[in-house]
RNA sequence: GCCAAUGUAGCUCAGAGGUAGAGCACUUCCUUGGUAAGGAAGAGGUCAUGGGUUCAAUUCCCAUCAUUGGCUCCA
């Protein structure tokens, strides 16, 4: 008998050589319908492996990564079965799972490619096997016998892969007909697969190099529920209509124009109110912790990056520098507001007690992204930071991240992101060499960091050797409503440009030392934040926001006047909005404004101008009933109130 | 940068070796209306750009440019 330690920390005894499987039709028939796999002392294995000694076990259900994973790995299995019952002689690369589904790396035979019409017979294939239900069966082999196997199979990729194992650690996965290379764990049978699908095709290089062949990357995903499959479906068309480019044409935000440049966004009226309230929000909250603004120039010269090193780092992969009439002269377009606000602090002399001294500033830096790179706003080459470097003592650092933290939580609760993690990168344990800074001071600065996260109500998940080389850092990770992640917030620590640039304060002491500088971001980038706030709110922005807060529908051209004297009414109580005055029936006007995602319409006709109100129309409500055009101001001002106050 | 797909009216997209079509938007006219599409007429395109094949190319081929997806997930 062997002991079987549950994570409960109960302990059950079973007989040696056990199963998974076993185990959890024994604690319950519907967990062992369940649950897909198990960790048996903190490794994972298959259900169907046997245990012949003392474990610690979990078992874990789709719900968790290991589930999934043995999941989506079996999967890629079955989708690899299917293409090469469907084209015999297929050679295969690798085939994951990945944090949504799987996919395979696939060679078919004479030069052949697949295709997106292919899908529908792998689709079917693949069902079928699911439905045979077949064991998946675990073999440990020698390493000539695995090469044999291959060999015979002519698939040189495996046989590469297998070239580099150890013999004694190798093991083959068989179900039905198809037999792959693999390290486990899987599902026990494929009747576990109740939906696949394939979903995209995408050339990748063997191995991620570019030297190498290209291989055919045919993505799946499945679920254990067909209902599941429905809605993951449902939730990817959902991402499709949400997608911020999209939004963004639509709401006219903003326009790309190869003219103009790649990765340059030309920011339309209605995207520039946006843009702007999110500026001019900011920036208040900003002056009310302290911080000062400043303005800087979009190019530097050389010779400021060239201290900061980004010259080295940007300088060859970087818009080149621009030379002047003066002879040697050089200018750069500025990849970070980092160096200028360095010179703003070396304009005068600091004591400590002129510590925290906190800079802010919203400014435009460039960077020559590559041409794949770029993506919608997410990814530009001219982009705004909503940057602010902080330079403090080493005793304030823990201080100084706390009132960053509050600011963060702060922003991400008054735009709806309620869903984030929070992520402390520090130096790798194993090789400090690496990092710039007195190890007194790392020391410090990371501990200042854990506790004010931690202080601060925050449960962040530490990374060892994520740190950069001049400092620990904390980010922010949200979830938008679909569950996507989107990395906003950054706060780091730096070593680096107080050393290069020499920076000092006077200290109690009467000597002179170097200042700690903190970067910080809240939105990243203005054109980032904007992308992530549209495909968040699927484009209808909280009312403060909004670029348009009410249009008025007069239902005839008689009461256009009327309509357009609620418009002024109601700039006077700094509503912003406008007149439809359009031709049309008053059902068009109201269909076509809420498929612009107008927050309040307002309806004016008789009734309204004899009474002096408007008809209100909440988006997704409906009618609201008339009221007051002051009434409707103060419904406004007190929805926008409210925003800030809880 | 590399691989693949795509590029036709302001937008969304059909189409075919014989120099183009729909819907929406736009303009004009009719209609003056009560909570998600009123009607009619009109205007609008070197079919991304440059080559090649052909009697004939927007369509086929090549190159370029752009857009999109991927190139990070390690049996």
């Amino acid at each position: 008998m062997i002991k079987i330690t549950l994570p409960d920390g109960s302990v059950r005894e079973y007989p040696k050589g056990v199963t998974g499987l076993e185990i959890a039709e024994n604690i319950s028939p519907r967990l062992a319908k369940e649950v897909l796999s198990i960790s048996v002392n903190e490794e994972v294995w298959d259900l169907t492996r046997a245990i012949d000694f003392d474990a610690k076990i979990k078992l874990h259900k789709f719900e968790e990564e290991e589930g999934k994973h043995a999941f989506w790995h079996s999967s890629a299995h079955v989708m690899a079965e299917a293409i090469e019952s469907l084209f015999p002689g297929t050679k295969f690369g690798i085939g994951p799972a990945v944090e949504n589904g799987f996919y395979y790396d696939i060679e078919l035979p004479n030069g052949r490619v697949l295709s997106e019409n292919d899908f529908e017979a792998i689709n079917k294939k693949m069902m079928e096997i699911c439905q045979q239900n077949n064991k998946i069966v675990r073999k440990e082999v020698g390493k000539e016998e695995a090469i044999n196997y291959f060999k015979q199979k002519n698939d040189e990729y495996k046989l590469e892969l297998i070239s580099e194992l150890e013999d004694g650690t190798i093991s083959l996965y068989s179900q039905g007909n198809f037999v792959d290379l693999c390290r486990g764990p899987h599902l026990p049978s494929t009747g576990y697969i109740k939906a696949i699908k394939v979903l995209s095709l995408a050339g990748a290089y063997w191995r991620g190099d570019e030297t190498r062949k290209q291989l055919t990357r045919v993505y799946g995903i499945s679920f254990p529920k067909q209902k599941m499959l429905e809605e993951y479906l449902l939730m990817l068309e959902e991402a499709k209509k949400r997608d911020h480019r999209k939004i963004g044409k639509e709401l006219e935000l903003f326009h790309f124009s190869p003219k103009v440049g790649l990765g340059m966004a030309l920011w339309l009226p209605q995207g520039t109110l946006l843009r702007e309230k999110l500026e001019s929000w900011l920036t208040e909250e900003l002056k009310k912790r302290d911080y000062e603004m400043v303005k800087t120039p979009h190019i530097g010269h050389i010779d400021l990056y060239k201290t900061s090193g980004h010259y080295e780092k940007y300088g060859k992969d970087s818009f080149q520098p621009i030379q002047t009439p003066a002879e040697g002269e050089a200018f750069m377009l500025k990849p970070m507001n980092c160096p200028h606000h360095v010179e703003i602090y070396k304009s005068r002399q600091f004591s400590y007690r002129d510590l925290p001294y906190r800079i802010a500033e919203f400014g435009t830096v460039y960077r020559y992204e590559q041409h794949g790179e770029l993506h919608g706003l997410t990814r530009v080459r001219c982009f705004t930071q909503d940057d602010a470097h902080v330079f403090c003592r080493p005793d304030q650092v823990k201080d100084e991240f706390k009132k960053i933290i509050e600011l963060v939580l702060y922003v991400f609760k008054s735009l709806n992101f309620n869903d984030f993690k929070s992520q402390i990168s520090l130096r790798d344990p194993n090789d400090k060499t690496k990092y710039i800074g007195s190890e007194e001071n790392w020391e410090k600065a990371e501990k200042a960091i854990q506790e004010a996260a931690t202080e601060m109500g925050l449960n962040p998940t530490i990374e060892l050797g994520e740190a950069a080389f001049y400092g620990p850092k904390l980010d922010f990770i949200v979830k938008d409503a679909l569950g996507r992640n989107w990395q906003l917030g950054t706060i780091q620590v730096d070593y680096n440009l107080p050393e290069r640039f020499e920076l000092e304060y006077k200290g109690s002491d009467n000597e002179m030392h170097r200042p700690i500088m903190i970067h910080r971001a809240i939105f990243g980038s203005m054109e980032r934040f904007v992308a992530v706030l549209i495909e968040h709110t699927a484009g209808k922005f909280p009312i403060w926001l909004t670029p348009k807060q009410f249009v008025v529908l007069p239902i005839s051209e008689k009461y256009n006047d009327y309509a357009k004297k609620v418009v002024n009414l109601l700039k006077k109580y700094d509503i912003r909005g406008e007149i439809d005055d359009r031709n049309e029936k008053i059902g068009r006007k109201i269909r076509d404004n809420e498929l612009k995602r107008i927050p309040y319409l307002l309806i004016v006709g008789e009734k309204e101008e004899a009474e002096e109100t408007v008809s209100v129309r909440k988006q997704g409500h409906g009618d609201l009933g008339s009221m007051a055009v002051e009434k409707f101001a103060e419904f406004i001002n007190d929805e926008i109130k409210k925003y800030f106050n809880n």
